[in-house]
This record gives C-alpha cells, structure tokens and sequence, in this order.
DNA sequence: ATAAACCCCGTAGTACACTACGGAGTAAAG
DNA sequence: CTTTACTCCGTAGTGTACTACGGGGTTTAT
C-alpha cells in the first residue's frame, strides 16, 4: 500500500483498465491527480473510490449516480439522509428488476419444460410457439 | 387481417414506429420485402414476426438473438432441441442476474438499516463504508 | 384539385460505458 | 545503453437499439 501510483499501478489495483481510469476522469469521477512530472501520480484514496464505483455499478447506479454519490462523501456537510434517500429509490428499481427477471425466469422454465421432445422439428416447437402468441 | 401491409400499416399492427421496421430490415432480422410499386409492401407474417421479436426482448434476448431464434423457426430441419438449448442458456442468465440483484438488495437494505442517524456527516456515513468494504 | 398524410433513402445523432489507435516522449530493466 | 514497458494526449470506434432529420416523391381524403 504505495503512497503514490501511476495510471497503470492504479488501474491494476483497481480492477480496471488505464482507459477506463482516464475516462473516469473526463467524467469527473475522479479528480485530476498531481502530475508535475507530466505523469499522473494517483493517492492510494483512489483505489478506493474506482471500487467505490464499480461496487454502485453492480447496485445497479449509473456512473452518474456513483457521481453524485463520490460528491456527498466529499461534502462535509452533506448528510447521510441524501445518500439514505437515493439509496432507496435504488432500492426500489432492484426490487422491480427482481421482479421482472422473476417474471422472464418462469416464462423461459415454462417453454424449456413444455419442449418433451429435443428432436420435434421446430415447425411445431413448443417454445417458439409461445414466444409467437402474444 | 389482410394480406399486405404498407409499412406505415405493419408498423402500427405490430406496435412499433416506421423507423424501427426499416432498422430491423437493416439488421435482417426482417427480409426486404416486394417494393415493386416503389414501396414496400409486407405480408401479415411480418407482424407476426415483429412481435416475436418483441417478446424475446421482454424476455432479455438480444436483437441478434431474436434474429437466431428467428432463422431456427424458419428452418425446416431445426430442432426444437436447439431452441431448448438457447432458453436454457438464457435462464441460467437470468438466474445470475436475480442472485446479484437480491445481493444488491440484501446491501442496500443493510445500509438504509444501518444509516439511521440521517444528521451523521457522510464522512462516516454507514451506506458509504458499506460501499467502500471490497 | 389541393392539401394532408404517407412513403422513399441515406446519414447523423442519442445514451451508456467504455475500448482502441496513433505518434511521441519517458522510465525501468537487463 | 539499449530495449521494453510505460506514459502522454486527442480522437475515433464499439455495441445496443433505436430515433431524428432532410429533401424529395406519391397516395388518399376532402
């Protein structure tokens, strides 16, 4: 645990690519580091908030969302109810993805369930034929 | 129901717009059909087709996917086993995504839970540490 | 007959999140 | 000291699934 990294240390570290930390950066994701050799030299903080990021992708956040969520944390007086409330809307669009995959799950377990026979010709597959009724 | 549509016409029967018929046509998920007056002139199986298409969307298929679902229903000496076997890769995808959902849910409610305290400054913020744990 | 509605085609733009490329300079390893 | 690896920057391309636009010609309704 380096004080100092460059862009590929970093991105090694982080899980992800030197593109993707410089994109990160266009995106203002992360800040601009001290670069006074001409090359970035990235605090070891920055580890911590590219995982920060991609743990809000897996919740299902956008970049835009783990944006705004990286600029509460540095708000010393944003408050915990800000993150508490984006939070549950979140929360509220994991349940009804859930609920939807839910939905296809059953679906596709009916169709593979109704298909007794592999080699039926597919002019009369159970399957294909309920995708085809509405 | 009858027997050619202009593509204005199919459009609307089938529920999507103009441009996206023309787009399906480019990608060949639908041939071009007889244009011999200059304008294209379907017949009703493409409706047929097009909500096909649709209802393998809703259940999470690609577009290139649907196309290949598409080209089995047309071959004669497909196998619906075939078919069976594209449903059963696309549930075990589904079933991936509801587990990383729920896991998505269990920490969001973790951290909604844990983040009671909505004066807390984000600098301790429970949601956020929650976060930045690997 | 005239105006609204529809059709043609090709190109470009949208949103998201990267990924790749090219040409040049710098740092590290042998 | 040379070669390999890394860095810089900006721009362009990828994939997904459309959506919009412009400038025509044609068909249909009134």
């Amino acid at each position: 645990m380096k004080e100092e990294y460059t862009i590929g240390k970093l991105a090694k570290e982080s899980g992800v690519t030197v593109e993707t930390v410089r994109f990160y950066e266009q995106k203002g994701l992360i800040k601009q580091p001290s670069s006074k050799s001409g090359y970035r030299k990235y605090p070891y903080d920055d580890i911590i908030k590219i995982k920060f990021i991609k743990s809000t992708q897996e919740l299902g956040f956008t970049l835009n969302e783990a944006k705004e969520l990286l600029e509460l944390r540095v708000k010393s007086n944003a408050k915990c109810g800000q993150v508490k409330i984006k939070a549950e809307s979140k929360l509220k669009e994991v349940e009804k993805k859930i609920k939807d995959l839910n939905k296809m799950k059953r679906s596709l377990k009916k169709m593979i369930g109704a298909c007794s026979n592999n080699e039926k010709s597919t002019s009369d597959c159970p399957i294909l034929e309920s995708f085809e009724r509405d």
